[in-house]
DNA sequence: TGTAGTTGCGCC
DNA sequence: AAAGGGCGCAACTACA
């Protein structure tokens, strides 16, 4: 697999490396400015190095703050300008040294990117992908645009819709689950009402309840539902808050707490992906590792079975290729004729394959055609 | 100077 | 005891 960054892609990655650097920079000028004076050092510019998590703990604390981490969660918590502060700078510091510049070195002088996959790099038996990973490029579109297919050709990408939410409820057996997707309801907004109590929900409410979905379904804390919704989504809540989520959502999707204390009760020494796939834990391995296990293994045997009947299929659209895989995605290239038919032809491999496994839970697959990754 | 371990964070 | 899981990469830190 092997995706293409050409001459216009390596440009706009190149001004998107730079515009990442200033915006550091600027950001490590602002802290100094703020920041209180670091001892040993006469002057305030360049005294701190705020990628240094000590000193990070240092400035905090001179300024009357004490972080037990520095991390993202953490920081979401503290009150304080050199908190935000801080924050913005380790977003743009991140766009600046793992997607800076340095990146494009790995890509080949004709445009390809010929990252490693390994077929069982994960222990769920997901693929990983190195030197570069494809996996963990930024999401936002303007990183992904600088992903263009070549002259004549297009990108069509398709990707399964909640699929680890569609897994859990087949393994869990969970009615209501089974119910709203038999009956092609909105799982975060059936969600969000059994949160709220509320019929009508807002798009804020639906956005808050798909970590609450992703999260308990892993046996996410109360106390880290709380942390994650405030670093996340900039939504505070108390504790008793968080509790209370937790419970409606158990007590709206019974068969999840049902499966988890199955888990935890039978204390099981291996798990199986709905494939059949085992793999060995131990019998104190936290349980939401082992629901996770089995989600997130049987994500990978479906996507994993839907490659492989393209590759099955393959002289049904000849000169179709897939360059990318992440997960729940696949993305093709073929010439911009033969769009439409390989659209259908991805389509119906990744249902295909899928679908056995949660039956009797439908599968959804989007699909879009576009010259670029980012959809333009 | 090079290596190993830790922390943090990008994606799913 | 309490805990979402899975990766790979960059920067920092400690140490030889």
């Amino acid at each position: 697999m092997t995706a293409t960054v050409d001459r216009r892609g390596r440009a706009a990655w190149e001004a998107l490396a730079d515009q990442a650097e200033r915006e550091a920079e600027g950001l490590a000028q602002q802290f100094d400015a703020i920041a209180p004076p670091r001892e040993g050092y006469l002057s305030q510019a360049g005294a701190w190095n705020w990628s240094s998590n000590d000193q990070v703990k240092e400035a905090f604390r001179a300024a009357g703050i004490d972080l037990e981490s520095t991390e993202d969660d953490a920081l979401a918590a503290v009150a304080h300008p050199l908190a935000a502060l801080l924050r913005h700078y380790r977003a743009a510091s991140k766009l600046a040294s793992t997607y800076g510049r340095k990146w494009l070195k790995q890509v080949a002088a004709e445009g390809r990117v010929y990252a490693d996959w390994r077929q069982l790099g994960c222990i769920t038996g997901r693929m990983s992908s190195s030197s570069p990973n494809m996996q963990n490029l930024p999401g936002e579109e303007r990183y992904r645009r600088c992903f263009r297919a070549p002259e004549g050709r297009v990108l069509v990408k398709a990707d399964y819709s909640q699929i680890e939410l569609r897994i859990a409820a087949r393994i869990s057996g969970d009615k209501a689950l089974l119910e709203a997707y038999r009956t092609g309801q909105d799982v975060h907004t059936l969600t969000a009402r059994r949160m709220t109590g509320k019929q009508e929900v807002t798009a804020a409410e639906r956005k808050l309840a798909k970590p609450v979905n992703f999260g308990l379904i892993y046996g996410l804390s109360a106390r880290t539902l709380r942390r994650k919704a405030l670093a996340e989504y900039g939504v505070s809540m108390t504790e008793e808050d968080a509790q209370r989520y937790k419970a409606a959502f158990f007590t709206t999707y019974a068969g999840i707490d049902c499966w988890h204390r199955h888990i935890r009760r039978q204390r099981p020494t291996e798990v199986r992906t709905l494939a059949g796939r085992r793999f060995v834990v131990g019998p104190d391995d936290f349980y939401g590792a082992k629901a996770n296990y089995a989600v997130q293994g049987t994500g990978g045997d479906g996507l994993k079975a839907a490659l492989a009947l393209l590759w099955e299929r393959r002289h049904e659209v000849a000169g179709a290729v897939p360059v990318l895989a992440v997960h729940d995605e696949v993305v093709v290239e073929c010439d911009a004729g033969q769009a439409e038919a390989v659209a259908a032809w991805l389509k119906t491999a990744m249902v295909e394959a899928m679908a056995p496994l949660i039956d009797p839970v439908p599968v959804e697959v989007e699909v879009k055609v576009a010259r670029t990754w980012g959809g333009d």
